[in-house]
DNA sequence: CGTGTAAGGAATTCTGACACG
DNA sequence: CGTGTAAGGAATTCTGACACG
């Protein structure tokens, strides 16, 4: 389930969010997708729920600073 | 695990087999990836296994239309 | 039969920026 | 701050065909 195989695409399916959205949370270092040769994000199914679990969040009222510490702890930036 | 989620490219690295490989046994319908939208076929990891094990047999000496039957019974196509 | 390859096209994803608030 | 969008480019995948054996 940690294996990054999806692409931002099926992320998107996946979640429901736009492609934007998961790029932002990327940005705010929240979730840490791999990437391919050619430079395409890739995401596990931990990220899809993280990202779930994110947006949640979000829609709470919390910002993508706040959520960097109370969702940390699954991976770090290595 | 059986969620449609990789493209071609992802599954090529997972399995070490190449992309026209891949495509041959979908085509001896061996395996049935799902399309997205603009056509590009998206596998789960349940076939990225079946993939390997295909082509175990295929280097034991079988053919496709000998799998076809002995690997059957995981999913029909429908 | 199983697989390699060149060919041309279409869909996917990427980044940086401007916008609004 | 979080997200939408138009812009141009690059990487990915698709199909049908010719090839060899």
């Amino acid at each position: 389930m940690s294996q990054k195989v999806m692409s931002i695409g099926t992320v998107r399916d996946l979640t429901g969010l736009t492609e934007r959205q998961i790029r932002y949370y990327e940005d705010r270092e929240l979730v840490f997708p791999e990437r391919s040769p050619g430079g395409a994000r890739k995401f596990s199914f931990e990220d899809v729920e993280r990202l779930k679990e994110i947006h949640m969040k979000m829609k709470d009222g919390f910002h993508t600073f706040e959520l960097r510490k109370s969702i940390a702890g699954h991976q770090s930036r290595t």
